[in-house]
DNA sequence: CGTTGGCACTCCATTCTACTGAGTGCTGAC
DNA sequence: GTCAGCACTCAGTAGAATGGAGTGCCAACG
């Protein structure tokens, strides 16, 4: 029955990177088509693919075979067959090869790395759409979290009688606020003061590494300033504060599915923040570029493909590009997209902070 | 033919308020049982409606007279009746009435900005999450303009050899930034005396007023700083920095509409930004707060319809919310819905900044 | 032994038909 | 002006027939 010389029978063995030189071309034909024509792929269509010189006969025999290892499925008696999840990840792990950009996209972002400028977040922001645009999925861009980049200044700015606001900027250019409530009324002079010691405190520090030691002034009232002060930039450096998540061409998953409960229930998880950095970084920890359908945990995502890299800045991984597509995504289309692009924002991201 | 006592023949006269009471019922039946259910109605079920206690045959014979007249419309001949959007916009315009928001919705709303804290762009985030779980619709929520608020703090922080950058800090708590290139190099005493011209300059003002006009502070180096930081301060205050859009819950239009092209093209429009905030901008300076179908200019639209609310902040009107959804929403629910949040918030955004 | 052409079989998709039933428009009577 | 009655229309559903793409199996071939 089982036709090929790498010994294994039937059920779904372990059998790690096995597969026929034979069997891996019909695959790799299978993944293509289908990720082609969303469509069944029967085993005439198999013939005309590059690498595979056998008859239709022959074809159907491993396909069977592949089929009983888990790699294909059959929608229904009698009709071709469709990649399993199993069948993409050899796909995407010894077939199909990293892909390149074609031209028009490597203009494209030639062009918009140009072009850019602005601020951090009108950037990410763009770029997700970039991303977007060029992969037809759906772009999730995670800005560079701020852990490492040190204080360069701590303000305290008065906006009304008990309400001040904190503002910080780190020395990667982002800047962050958080206001502060006052017990009592504090004037501009202590404010000022107040931000002195803060400074003194904390410049050239990491927000997370801002401890909780008092500082005194001399001054109670003063005190009692720094002392909120700290607290807040304690906050800022905390996690509740970080991770900006950026979400572009989420349209894209309207056009991935014909059924609209399965649009709606992506969209859903697209919605919730949290979720998604969660994924992202989740997949990322595994040590995986690719999550296909259940591998990541988010059973309403289990159509769906999302790939991740990594956005290095000055060496030091810190931020986090995906896409997100039906399991019959272009995978080496979006990762090549996923890489070049990872590697320009990263160097862009590196410069801008010299 | 024409069986009402205000005279009007056929034909789509300009008939501006006119309608028969029981027509004016029967499309109220029509519209609001085609809002609950999406399926055409027929005379049958509009006898069960309150206030219409004639035969079906009369029934029919009115809502032939409203098909004549635009109101309704037929999707094929023997099916029952749909509102068209002249049809929606007579229920708006003077049937439903204000409605009201449910308990559950005003316990939510309540719960919300009672507990709702942190910063202005999370709350208005989270505002536009609030919308859409109230209403079924897609929330969209446009952050209140800087336009008038006046500055509260200027500062140049250096970030490397040739890059500084200026955070300014508003009356209301907004905080921007913009990153400015310098000339040469420029150390952190020139860039704080330059800040302090700057603030001289600007402190008090609103980012609009800020004129061109050089400050001369006797050193030509720090004056090329000063010179830069004012472009960089008139940039912030021009258009292209303003105007930040929230957009909550598109996974809603996914629900709204079956077919899946038509989703496509909604979501496509909510990722424009400037599309969605010049739609709100222009229903509003028509006066509506409704704008059903085509009546705002945007054609992927034309299913849907859109509720704005001005949000006030101190009396002012500075921002905008909008509720996207299909023809057929529930009118009176979103216009509830936009009024109580729409006013809490501008409260809210009132109180912040005291 | 692997490969191949042939063949019977399966079953989705399409088409056609018939039928049902919700809904209409009309008409004549009250 | 309203209403009951009636003939008619037509989407939607269900069932039967058809076509065709695709499979699995087998016997034969090099």
């Amino acid at each position: 029955m089982q036709t090929s010389d790498n010994s294994r029978h039937e059920g779904a063995g372990p059998d790690p990177l096995a597969l026929d030189v034979r069997k891996s071309a019909i695959l790799n034909a299978v993944v293509t088509e289908y990720i082609g024509s969303a469509q069944p792929v029967g085993s005439q269509h198999v013939m005309d693919a590059p690498g595979v010189s056998v008859s239709s006969a022959t074809i159907r025999a491993d396909m069977a075979a592949l089929e009983r290892d888990g790699y294909l499925a059959q929608p229904h008696t009698s009709a071709g067959r469709i990649p399993t999840d199993k069948g993409y990840r050899f796909f995407v792990d010894h077939l199909g090869g990293p892909g390149a950009l074609d031209p028009v996209g490597r203009q494209q972002v030639r062009q918009f790395f140009d072009h850019a400028h602005g601020e951090i977040e009108m950037m990410l922001e763009k770029t997700s759409g970039l991303l977007a645009d060029l992969t037809d999925c759906t772009a999730m861009v995670v800005g560079p979290s701020h852990e490492l980049a040190t204080l360069r200044s701590v303000q305290l700015v008065g906006l009304g009688p008990r309400l001040a606001l904190l503002v910080v900027v780190l020395a990667d250019g982002a800047v962050q606020k958080q206001s502060i409530d006052l017990a009592e009324d504090v004037d501009e002079g202590r404010l000022a003061d107040a931000a002195r010691y803060l400074a003194a405190h904390s410049l050239g520090r990491a927000l997370s590494q801002i401890d909780a030691t008092l500082v005194t002034t001399g001054d109670p009232a003063t005190d009692a300033v720094v002392s909120v002060g700290v607290d807040a930039l304690r906050h800022l450096g905390s996690a509740e504060a970080g991770d900006q998540l950026f979400v572009g061409g989420s349209s894209h998953m309207a056009a991935a599915f014909d059924a609209v409960d399965t649009v709606r229930s992506v969209l859903t998880i697209l919605e919730q923040q949290l979720v998604v950095v969660t994924l992202l970084r989740d997949v990322l920890d595994r040590g995986l570029s690719v999550a296909i359908g259940t591998e990541h945990g988010v059973e309403p995502l289990a159509s769906c493909a999302v790939v991740v890299m990594p956005v290095s800045v000055d060496g030091v991984v810190t931020g986090t590009i995906g896409l997100l597509g039906p399991t019959r995504m272009n995978y080496p289309q979006a990762l090549a997209a996923a890489q070049v692009v990872g590697n320009r924002l990263g160097q862009r991201l590196s410069e801008s902070r010299r």
